[in-house]
RNA sequence: GCGCGGUUAGCUCAGUGGUAGAGCACUUCCUUGACACGGAAGGGGUCAGAGGUUCAAACCCUCUAUCGCGCACCA
């Protein structure tokens, strides 16, 4: 046992459980077992994407949540895969073949030929990311890893575009969509950011037109805009219908400068005459809300902003082949010259720039694939909102009906029918008022699908369910298409024909739509157009489960128990994963989303790759241990809060993996028989209170699981096992530990050589029997504490479970083979609390005691006695002190001698503490300050007594003794008994003082 | 504009009605046989402000200030 290194190194410790892990298929589901079942699907990262601490956040709570689950006896499985991540992939490979010389454009390579070097690149760095999940310990399946643009689910995202264009819920249509001019492609309106930006409003003259179409000298109609350069598509200038200001000149024209073009005045209600001038430029084909004007009134469409951000042939001479934001200053510069701009004020308005390739979006207006949202009410209604979980009829009378004009009345009325035709389906916890939203979750799942729970999702922390359900409440149908080529492509094919647009005008016998091309391929196109990647990702939950087939794994785990993921994807990923679930599964896909915060840098920063404070997990793994990192992150992270991540946090993990392998170490130093048989008779105070301290322990940290608040169960095993457990149990163990023992055996001792090792050379004797007995009650302790730590510190609890041998009278798949399987540990029944005589009525001996020895040690510390120094202490008991709670004073004080006098008469000036147990002594004339100490002492009486007169006028109040429960009551009068007391002793000590 | 969240020790944050907590940092002491990635003792907070409810408020309600986020949006 010497050879235990004085601090944990966890590299070699990591790669060989992991190893050890996988070879043992610790994480490979089984869809026979007989356990319950217990799932979760990974977020899929991106397939080209690279560990940062976002993810570590995320999995290390998949983690943690999957393995407290087997330990729970479930059968697990955690499914990973990786996302193929169109645009974002697809931009990093181009930009790396531009950089290797290999194009310029992708259309240098072609479709087929670009896609190839994708292809190869996800070979090469696809599996980079899995490798790094694998380092910080995940246990997730990987024989059933999944890519999202695997062959079967390819098929799945066919199947199911098929599928919706059949029950016409995907159709195609020209509309103005929100275009990235660098990624030059279409996006979904989810994908536009909003972002405040510094502009002007530029303020343009438009010359008026008489009836012959002459401009009419300085007569004008102004115009603000903060689009300068779109004015030349403008079609027409628009003023409300009833702003008396210019209702004499609806119906004319104007002159719409640099295009010289003459263009109607129109009238039209979505005009504001508050803002600005009233008069609005209309450039129809170049903003949506234009747009919607340009159909009211029939103006043409003029493109004079190309898919390229570049202005376009239409724009005119000067400006064809412009970007748009020189476009932008020509325009103004050409508009001032001719004396047409106004005037020009800063203005701060919010632009949409593209989430991708951040640059402002262009509205634009092309044909394109669109999905009306399927099971929309059955995923509204499934998820809990917050008002839902009150007591029942717990509602105040005049709190308003929840949602109440949110749901349309038709609904309602099928749901209650529904109802009331499954009466054993879920009923109604609210009021009136909220039996609406819950019953529509009832809606009865399609017939063929056998496992509808039909239960309520909870998101954790809740209010995200608002969210959530605003969203649900405001759909607009979804833009699937994208103008990529790396992505699962429209399996839509047009019959071939000369001279006419293939896309445009086709009857629905030219249409093909099926998984499978046309058997006369040769005669149709495919639609070039690849879908969004959130329409492969929301089938997630169930296309890596084999859907469509029944496979025993969609059987077995579907619905998944939880999801992990980060609120900024409600919309994107979990919203349209209920839908799909409830649409293609008939059952919603997961029973609880649990939002992860976001971790910022400790200055409160979002994590970047451009600031540059985005720490390399990888490198901490390396520096501190995956367990190091797990737990630090954990422990920081509360539910539903933001987490400022800081190196310290590691550091701090790191430490404790520390603390706990030198805990163990001392174990092990001990030797001793592994696991002995705690025998109540020699249990001392002090083992009984480490056993309700860790009693109470795994209740605190079972029920933190149950809510989801991890942070909390880090925080209480730290404080359980590093104060608790080393600070002081350890330490007054070694008040048995540490008696003297005989040569033979201190031998003995090498519990490695020898782990079952009897003690059995040395004459039997009270003392080896009472140390062994605390050793048991350690291995008691350790082996329930390690279990305990298993989920957050899998690597380093593993290693001490079989170091410590733990597993070693263990079934097999019950941690005999793996601590991963061991029982989660239960609260401590009452038989087994009737049977070592475990009563909460030693925690306060226990308590007392050690708080004598803080104050003991506090007058060490006033007589400036350096903490090496051994100094006797006299103590004078109220009542019998045991010789075991004599020994641990002694040891805790670091005394040379405890002399325990009943008798004692202390000399004047004799520094003193006082205890319920009795008043301890420190005879060492003058080495104390005794000016100082006074100090001290009447600060503390102060104090005391502000306690007292606070309590005292509390239980003097009649409105409080007669108004506060009973229990309340007693306690204060107790707390006040206890202040009392205190306040004694604090005098008795101040008195002793007056030399 | 609407909604959500935060404001508690020097710093980062826990704490949902009944004696204000942790880690880090700080002060002093200690390399004693698990651990200096450690041990001991200690200093430090009118819980953003104001009002209200209550016997009792960091906690519930209202308002204000301030920071952050989301949604919507009129050029």
């Amino acid at each position: 046992m010497s050879e235990i290194p004085k601090a944990y190194e966890p590299q070699a410790v990591e790669e060989k459980w992991y190893d050890f892990w996988l070879k043992q298929n610790c994480f490979t589901a089984n869809p026979e077992s007989a356990k319950p079942a217990y799932s979760i699907v990974i977020p899929p990262p991106n397939v080209t994407g690279m560990l940062h601490m976002g993810h570590v956040l995320n999995n290390t709570i998949q983690d943690i949540l999957a393995r407290k689950a087997r330990m729970d006896g479930k059968e697990v499985l955690w499914l990973p895969g990786t996302d193929h991540a169109g645009i974002a992939t697809q931009a990093v490979v181009e930009k790396a073949l531009r950089k290797q010389g290999v194009m310029k454009h992708r259309d240098d390579l072609g479709r087929e030929k670009f896609l190839e070097h994708v292809w190869a690149w996800k070979e090469k760095h696809g599996g980079i990311i899995i490798q790094q999940l694998k380092k910080m310990g995940c246990s997730c399946d990987w024989t059933r890893e999944r890519f999202t643009m695997d062959p079967a689910y390819s098929q799945c995202v066919q199947k199911v575009f098929v599928e919706l264009y059949k029950k016409g819920l995907i159709y195609r249509g020209k509309r103005m969509v929100n275009w990235d001019p660098a990624a030059r492609t279409a996006l979904s309106d989810e994908e536009v950011e909003m972002t405040e930006t510094k502009g002007h409003l530029w303020h343009l003259k438009y010359p008026l037109l008489d009836d012959k179409g002459q401009p009419k000298a300085d007569e004008f109609l102004v115009v603000a805009t903060t689009r300068p350069e779109t004015m030349l598509g403008d079609e027409a200038v628009a003023v409300n219908p009833t702003d008396p200001r210019y209702a004499a000149l609806v119906g004319r024209r104007c002159l719409l400068p640099l295009q010289n073009k003459s263009i109607p005045i129109i009238a039209d209600e979505l005009v504001d005459p508050k803002f600005g001038t009233g008069c609005v430029k209309v450039t129809p084909a170049h903003d949506p809300n234009d747009y919607a004007m340009a159909m009211r009134h029939d103006l043409p469409l003029t493109v004079v902003i190309g898919p390229d951000g570049r202005m376009t042939g239409e724009a005119g001479g000067g400006f064809a082949g412009l970007d748009r934001a020189e476009a932008r200053k020509t325009v103004v510069e050409h508009l001032e010259k001719l004396g047409l701009i106004l005037k020009i004020e800063d203005y701060v308005h919010n632009v949409g720039y593209s989430q991708r390739t951040n640059v402002p979006i262009e509205p634009y207006l092309s044909e394109q694939w669109f999905l009306k949202y399927p099971s929309v009410e059955k995923a509204t209604g499934c998820v809990e909102l917050p008002e839902d979980k009150g007591a029942p009829g717990g509602n105040s009378p005049d709190a308003p009906p929840v949602e109440a004009t949110a749901r349309p009345a038709p609904d309602a009325q099928e749901a209650i029918d529904t109802k009331a035709l499954v009466p054993a389906l879920h009923v109604a916890k609210g009021s009136a008022g909220q039996t609406t939203p819950i019953a529509i979750s009832n809606l009865t799942p399609s017939p063929s699908e056998s496992n509808a729970s039909s239960e309520r999702m909870r998101f954790y922390p809740d209010r995200w369910s608002k969210t959530y359900s605003h969203w649900m409440g405001n759909l607009r149908d979804w833009c699937i298409s994208r103008q990529l080529w790396w992505g699962h492509r429209v399996p839509v094919w047009y019959r071939k024909s000369e001279g006419r647009n293939p896309k445009t005008e086709l009857s629905a016998a030219d249409i093909h739509c099926a998984v499978e091309a046309p058997t006369d391929a040769e005669n149709w196109e495919q639609d070039p157009d690849v879908l969004d990647t959130w329409f492969s990702s929301w089938l997630w939950p169930f296309a890596t489960m084999g859907w469509p087939e029944q496979t025993p794994t969609l059987k077995k785990f579907y619905p998944t128990s939880d999801l992990v993921t980060g609120p900024d994807i409600i919309f994107f990923w979990v919203a349209r994963m209920i839908m799909a679930g409830y649409e293609f599964m008939g059952d919603l896909p997961f029973r609880n989303v649990y939002f992860t915060g976001i971790i910022r840098d400790k200055q409160g920063r979002k994590m970047s790759k451009s600031l540059g404070n985005s720490p390399d997990p990888l490198e901490l793994i390396a520096k501190y241990g995956a367990d190091a990192l797990r737990f630090g992150t954990m422990r920081s992270a509360p539910l539903g809060q933001d987490v400022l991540f800081d190196d310290k946090d590691v550091e701090l993990g790191r430490n404790f993996c520390n603390k706990l392998w030198n805990a163990c170490r001392f174990r092990q130093m001990q030797g001793g028989e592994v696991q002995a048989e705690i025998e109540p008779s020699l249990l001392t105070g002090d083992d009984k209170w480490i056993l309700l301290k860790l009693d109470q322990a795994i209740r605190d940290i079972t029920a933190a699981f149950e809510a989801y608040r991890f942070n909390e169960a880090t925080q209480t095993l730290y404080r359980f096992f590093w104060s608790e457990y080393c600070d002081w149990y350890v330490e007054a163990s070694k008040a048995v530990l540490s008696r003297p023992v005989e040569a033979s055996e201190r031998q003995s001792v090498k519990a490695e050589d020898a782990p079952t090792l009897q003690r059995s050379n040395a004459p039997p004797s009270a003392d080896d029997a009472r140390r062994a007995n605390t050793i048991a009650v350690i291995d008691f302790v350790l082996s329930h504490t390690l279990r305990l730590f298993h989920p957050f510190l899998p690597f380093i609890t593993e290693e001490l479970w079989h170091g410590m041998g733990y597993h070693a009278d263990m079934p097999a798949d019950q941690g005999g083979a793996t601590i991963m399987f061991a029982p989660w540990p239960k609260p401590l029944d009452d038989d087994f609390r009737g049977h070592y005589g475990l009563d909460a009525s030693h925690l306060d001996v226990v308590n007392a005691k050690y708080d004598l020895v803080t104050q003991g040690r506090n007058l060490r510390r006033e007589g400036n006695i350096p903490s090496s120094k051994k100094v006797k202490f006299v103590f004078k008991p109220a009542k019998p002190l045991s010789p075991h709670d004599a020994e641990v004073l002694k040891l805790l004080l670091n005394a040379e001698a405890l002399e325990v006098d009943p008798a004692h008469q202390p000399q004047k000036g004799t520094p003193t503490v006082h205890s319920e147990l009795g008043d301890l002594y420190l005879p060492m004339e003058g080495l104390i300050d005794v000016a100082a100490e006074k100090v001290r002492l009447s600060k503390e009486l102060d104090k005391i007594n502000g306690e007292i007169i606070r309590t005292e006028q509390k239980l003097s109040n009649p409105n409080f003794t007669s108004k506060a429960p009973p229990q309340v009551l007693q306690e204060h009068q107790q707390r006040l008994a206890e202040w009392q007391a205190k306040r004694d002793r604090v005098q008795k000590a101040l008195e002793a003082l007056q030399g």
